[in-house]
RNA sequence: GCCGAAGUGGUGGAAUUGGUAGACACGCUGGACUCAAAAUCCAGUGCUAGCGAUAGUGUGCGGGUUCGAGUCCCGCCUUCGGUACCA
């Protein structure tokens, strides 16, 4: 009977579905175990073979779990609102909802297709009104709280307005924006505009003047992705910072938390350094530098106290608040030509001209305290109005960038530090021997950063201080297809939270989906929606990309709750998750977000864990290879040109573009022979209209496309072969869809996983997917003959034993440290072992259905069946080790001599340690080596796998 | 620049704690079966020398520690990913 994937998946994949096999309760008495795949986002290329790679890892830990006896939550969903669907819209007025119920249906067929296990009875889509409801709840909540640094954690808007209410905001501690101090008197006698704005400073969801890339031609704000070289990407147009009120997430009060709780976690030192970085935790001191002539004072953050006898001048961001205050009239016209300057300049134009300094001189002095020396005030782009203060010290002998500073505009340098004792030390490293500083002369680094931290507090200058680079984020956008605020605006503009029990605001229906002229979002337009009948104003806004996929995760435990995100039952029961598979590409923003609004809710107390998710594996992207063909960018007979890669040196490379080219046409694709034989060439000039006729230089010479119909040996256009995203856009997309056609979904699952550590990037390449389809071709001979199944209940022979058992160790190894290349291999040996020893018996081949049953889910079903066992063998057991099927009556020894391996001897297992060792050195071999001499020492090693 | 990951046959990769380097698979070579092909099976396959037993050599490069190093230490080189003037 032969093996065919395609008839047995068919069977089994309705089969699972009609008997919701892997449907999951919320009540059991197994163990909880919970795994979970990031969210994806439908988009309307479909998914290509490099998604699926971490959900059948997953999957296959999920269903090994399920059969080691847990009860296994393991669900997916989609991340449904985003602006791929509303570009599309605009370009086509398909309405999004559309679009992405089409690009889900595509998902969901291609992942059913794969033989994922998991329970589509939980599904979520965060564009759906009963799962936003929720996101837009959590929002409320959020704004409703405030983060009180006493009880570290958030606590009630309204005690806040309490405490205003009697006694201001003196005693206050709190993470906020608020500078000044108010009393309960001047509290009581403010509007409540002023009141609002006060308590925007407090709120964890709060509004506040943000920048956005404003791009005036398209009348809209970008993405950071949209803009290319400072120009919009779509007709390159310019784009400016344009000042915006926005919605922020006051993430900085959790810093500290989202750091320390890092070392709970079980996942990558490489990723929790990368979030230990993102939010950059430092130690120094804040302090106040006062004007000359006014009696305005510059506040700094500094992590060097020390080296203050070297601040010979301050640097404000440009868009630092006191700026137009400060700059005197004769500097005025040249400061703002500056600000004008830094307007225009994108994120991207910065990075560009890292190494090149600019600024400008306010005119205005400052005073340093210590020096008591009028030392100027400068403005320029390299000090950032978000990170510290917005302005510092300045100290151009120990700090790169101010020296640059110092060396263009002419300022004077002061050496501060004498790292002579420190050879090789970089002014990053806070070591050395601190001069010309008065009192701190002599003193190492470390002591006089303590000495003048303590120095400052009692001088009452500032104070010590712990800055973070983490900032807030920007929870507005500009856009429909996104969730709509819960919240309303009086007459004065004041913010009014939508009552609870109105939620959801539900995404109204829209016709032209492109935005508003004045750069707010299309829902703008809609005055019927925007004015309420009771006088408020709607925020038009729309909740970012990230908001509906920082909570996801507990809606899968309840998914059809309308009274709570989820019941305290089910919170309860699968608590966090056990398991997270995903890209790095999320190391610091969903996974940073997630962690900061988990750690919200439990602060309100509506999840019992600190953490979301426990242990976190990455896994490696898998690309494509992208083959590029050479193109004249001039025409023959008005045609296209193309070049073979070993003709090309003949042409500047100005003369040809790199075109690329659809991977299918190819051969020998990855190697530095790629090319394309007649079969391609003809190939591509069918592909395209404008190749009908294209000319093709190869190293012979020149001939049109006619020619290679009649001439097809030895032809080769040689083309360039490179590793890169699959996209699209590259012609190098593979469709999950046609491996499982063609070779099945064991298979497929199967070769990806045989192509190498989870956690590695490679390109994708189907050479060797043919081993993986003979190894299941002859696990399944191992079972059937042409009559059918062949199987027999004869009593085991020790070897056999030996071969299952020493497949179930390495296999329940390998799944646990997530290594399930080595896994495949180990089957592979078992059944090229067992296929050499003629096995057939029941006793063996029972127990290896259900170890293979993880990784291929359908073949095992069915020779499950066959066996004539009851229900599903994914709800049968994992089979267990036994160490004593191991055991053997000799033991190879490889014996080493000065480290290099000489003979290999079978001693056996019962000789004692000198026993052994007189049969070693009695070896012709190891006499040989010897030359007659006495070893000095020996090493008797047991080895380890036995 | 900084942070992170990784360099092993023709190729993907294995070697889990310092102990037989190259498992498993692809590819390649030869053979069996076949009229032929596909499929399947058998043998070989790091490199060099040798008919062979065997010997030498070999994990990016240069040193070191050790009886023994792909693995540990020091100094470099290369590739990939992230980040961006973070005071």
């Amino acid at each position: 009977m032969q093996y065919n994937p395609e008839q047995l998946e068919s069977r089994w994949r309705k089969e699972w579905e009609d008997k919701k096999v892997y449907k999951v309760d919320n009540e059991s008495a197994k163990p909880k175990y919970y795994v979970l795949d990031m969210f994806p986002y439908p988009s309307g290329a479909g998914l290509h073979v490099g998604h699926p790679l971490g959900y059948m890892a997953s999957d296959i830990f999920a269903r090994y779990k399920r059969l080691k006896g847990f009860n296994v939550l393991h669900p997916m969903g989609y991340d449904s609102f985003g602006l791929p669907a509303e570009q599309y819209a605009i370009q086509t007025g398909v309405h999004p909802e559309t679009s992405t119920e089409n690009n889900i249906k595509t998902y969901r067929s291609q992942l059913d297709k794969i033989g994922f296990s998991y329970d589509w009875s939980r599904e979520v889509k965060t564009s759906d009104p009963s799962y936003y409801k929720w996101t837009q709840w959590i929002f409320l909540k959020l704004f409703q709280h405030y983060y009180d640094l006493d009880a570290d954690k958030a606590l009630p808007i309204d005690t806040l307005i309490q405490t205003f209410e009697t006694a201001g905001n003196a005693d206050v501690n709190a993470a906020c924006t608020q500078e000044s101090i108010f009393s309960a008197q001047e509290w009581k006698t403010m509007t409540a505009g002023q009141k609002d704005e006060i308590l925007m400073n407090y709120r964890l969801a709060y509004r506040k003047t943000g920048y956005v890339n404003w791009c005036e031609a398209l009348g809209t704000v970008l993405a950071n992705d949209e803009i290319k070289d400072g120009v919009s990407e779509r007709g390159g147009h310019p784009v400016v910072k344009k000042a915006m009120l926005q919605w922020s997430l006051r993430i900085t009060a959790y810093a500290e938390r989202l750091l320390h709780d890092l070392d709970k976690l079980e996942w990558s030192d490489a990723l929790k350094a990368m979030q230990r970085n993102w939010i950059g935790r430092s130690e120094g001191a804040q302090m106040f530098f006062e004007l000359d002539g006014t009696s305005e004072k510059i506040e700094i953050f500094t992590t060097r106290p020390d080296t203050i006898f070297g601040a010979t001048f301050m640097v404000l961001a440009p868009e630092h608040a006191l700026v137009p205050a400060i700059t005197t009239p004769e500097y005025k016209a040249q400061v703002e030509n500056y600000i004008t300057y830094v307007k225009s300049r994108s994120d991207v134009d910065r990075m560009a001209e890292a190494k090149e300094v600019t600024g400008t001189f306010t005119g205005a002095y400052a005073i340093n305290p210590f020096t008591q020396e009028k030392i100027p005030v400068w403005i320029a782009e390299y000090v950032l109005k978000d990170y510290g203060t917005g302005a510092i010290m300045a100290v151009p002998s120990d700090d790169e960038r101010d020296q640059a500073f110092a060396k263009k505009f002419g300022l004077p340098i002061i050496d501060v530090v004498d790292k002579s004792d420190y050879p090789g030390s970089t002014l990053h490293d806070k070591t050395g021997k601190i001069i010309n500083s008065g009192f701190l002369n002599g003193m190492e680094v470390p002591d006089a950063i303590e000495h003048m931290l303590q120095k400052i507090e009692s001088m009452q200058l500032g104070k010590r201080k712990v800055n973070y680079k983490l900032r807030d984020a920007n929870f507005s956008r500009q856009r429909y297809w996104g969730e709509p605020f819960p919240i309303l605006y009086d007459k004065d503009g004041v913010a009014i939270p939508v009552d609870e029990s109105a939620l959801p605001v539900v995404l109204p229906d829209l016709k032209d989906y492109t935005p508003s002229p004045d750069g707010r979002s299309p829902l703008a337009r809609l005055t019927d929606w925007v004015n309420t009948s009771d006088g408020y104003t709607r925020e038009t806004d729309t909740m970012p990309g990230y908001a509906g996929s920082s909570w996801y995760f507990l809606r899968y435990m309840d998914p059809d709750n309308s009274a709570e995100f989820a019941s305290k039952k089910a919170l309860n029961y699968w608590r966090d998750v056990d398991l997270y598979v995903g890209g790095t590409e999320h190391a610091v923003g969903h996974l940073m977000y997630s962690r900061f609004w988990h750690k919200f809710l439990y602060d309100l107390g509506y999840v019992p864990t600190t953490e979301p998710f426990r242990k976190l594996i990455n896994q490696g992207m898998i690309q494509g290879m992208i083959a590029y063909a050479f193109v004249l960018k001039e025409k023959k007979d008005g045609s296209t040109v193309f070049v073979s890669k070993d003709c090309i040196d003949k042409y500047q490379p100005s003369d040809y573009i790199k075109t690329a080219v659809h991977i299918d046409f190819v051969s020998e694709n990855g190697s530095g022979t790629a090319h394309l034989n007649a079969k391609g060439i003809q190939a591509l000039c069918q592909w395209r209209q404008e190749y009908e006729n294209a000319y093709f230089e190869l190293k012979s010479g020149i001939y049109p496309a006619s020619y290679f119909y009649e001439n097809t040996e030895n032809i080769k256009l040689y083309v360039a072969s490179e590793a890169g995203k699959m996209s699209k856009r590259y012609h190098n997309v593979v469709n999950p869809d046609d491996m499982v056609k063609k070779y099945g979904a064991d298979c497929f699952r199967m070769y990806e996983m045989f192509l190498g550590p989870i956690e590695q990037s490679k390109p994708w390449d189907t050479n060797g997917i043919e081993g993986v389809q003979k190894f299941l071709r002859k696990f399944w001979s191992l079972y059937y003959n042409e009559n059918g199944l062949h199987i027999t209940n004869d009593t085991p022979v020790k070897e056999e034993l030996k071969v299952l058992h020493q497949t179930i160790k390495k296999v329940t190894d390998d799944i646990e440290r997530f290594s399930f290349n080595t896994a495949v291999s180990a089957f592979m040996v078992c059944v090229n072992e067992l296929k050499r020893l003629n096995c057939n018996k029941r006793e063996i081949l029972q127990p290896l259905v259900r170890l293979l049953a993880p990784f291929a889910p359908f073949i095992t079903e069915q020779i499950w069946f066959d066996l004539g066992e009851q229900g599903s063998v994914h709800h049968s057991e994992f089979p267990v080790f036994d160490p004593a099927c191991l055991e053997s009556d000799a033991i190879e020894y490889p014996v080493s001599i000065n480290g290099k391996k000489r003979d290999v001897i079978s001693i056996p297992s019962t000789a004692s340690q000198e026993e052994i060792q007189d049969i070693v050195l009695q070896s012709p071999m190891v006499q040989k080596w010897l030359e007659g001499q006495q070893p000095k020492k020996m090493h008797h090693r047991t080895r380890k796998n036995d």
